[in-house]
DNA sequence: GTCTATAACGTGATAGAC
DNA sequence: GTCTATCACGTTATAGAC
């Protein structure tokens, strides 16, 4: 067998270790996930994950970073554009975002829940939020925020109907769905529309209120 | 001791174990939550939890219910008034949600986790989407909508919008504090201005697009 | 009603054969 | 490297004294 016809079909055994623990860890989170579960959808017996990863734990570890890097990551080169405006920031970030979670919808509620039990997970925090404060994009904004009036909106009001914009409905998904009726394909089409109703409905924000 | 008096410094005891249990699942989860939690915070002993409740599920089951009770029935009024516009039902609905997630911020969270590897505690789904769709605003918000010139804007956007923009702070709010280090009296103060934020914000987007 | 003690079970992790 | 068998422990739930 080829190395590339291996990495296609079944990959190395570590490797499908992790890709079942992230599939499993994303949907149940930490605490209702069973290490057999994980070794079930990977189709190995529950000795050999702790053979790979020493512990539950320790597995759990690399798939929260990796969740955790991938969601910042994916947008700092987008943030950190000197030459690109602010709205073509928005723009951008909306596309990087909704395209990422189009495919792993469960990034955003699994990152919610493991936070709010385990605040340290943050330790990435500097990482974080200093990637963000240091940006480019936060200068901008600051900038576009001084020129208004008087303006007595705080500031964390945009990043937070920005990020909340993007990420929400992912959030609400599984009420949708369940609830409300919506199916994947209906969901799809509705993030299609927000991918450009959204920096438009922020300048609309911003220059109204 | 008056009756009173009881009610308010112990309770009875029954009372007393369901709200620790309410603090308990609904800062950790079903999952992470031991039932020893619940009986320390409670003051009691385990043995005397299960003589009240039978199991674990069975009192998880009432406090999720009355959580999601209290999410829909908090603005069900609201939502039913024949005598108010759609711009006033929308005021009403932040306003509500803002007190009502002021003083339980931790609600948003729950349901979302709980939901999400459970989708059938939505057996209320009938009672939450059908007091909606059956509802005096989702009248007048569906007439509001076919009054605009060709809106090719699904309908839901509005809805993800109305429910998003007053929610999804409270659901970031843990990684606000941790990552971008928001106090309490700062997330207040921001949640103060979105109260009357919103409806503005929301009236603009449904004209602009 | 409330407690202590303990049973019954599930889960994470390891030993040891192959 | 991979498996089966099993341990060690934590957790839910119950028995039984008071």
């Amino acid at each position: 067998m080829s190395k590339a016809e291996q990495k296609k079909s079944d990959s190395s055994t570590e490797e499908r270790i992790k890709e079942a623990a992230r599939v499993v860890f994303l949907r149940k989170g930490f605490a209702a996930t069973r290490t057999r579960d994980i070794a079930d959808e990977a189709g190995i017996n529950l000795a050999l994950l702790n053979y790979y990863f020493r512990s539950k734990a320790k597995l759990f570890e690399i798939i929260m970073t990796e969740a955790l890097s991938r969601f910042v990551s994916k947008i700092q080169h987008v943030l950190d554009d000197e030459d690109t405006s602010l709205e073509a920031k928005i723009s951008e970030m909306a596309n990087q975002y909704i395209d990422l979670l189009l495919e792993e919808p469960e990034i955003p509620t699994f990152l919610v829940t493991e936070i709010r039990t385990n605040p340290k997970a943050l330790n990435m925090k500097f990482t974080l939020a200093q990637k963000i404060v240091s940006s480019v994009f936060f200068r901008q904004y600051q900038e576009a925020f001084q020129q208004r009036k008087v303006s007595e909106v705080h500031p964390l009001n945009f990043m937070l109907n920005l990020i909340g914009l993007i990420v929400f409905p992912f959030i609400a998904k599984p009420l949708l769905m369940e609830a409300v009726g919506i199916e994947t394909g209906e969901f799809k089409r509705v993030m299609e529309q927000r991918r450009k109703l959204i920096p438009i409905w922020l300048k609309l924000m911003m220059e109204g209120a």
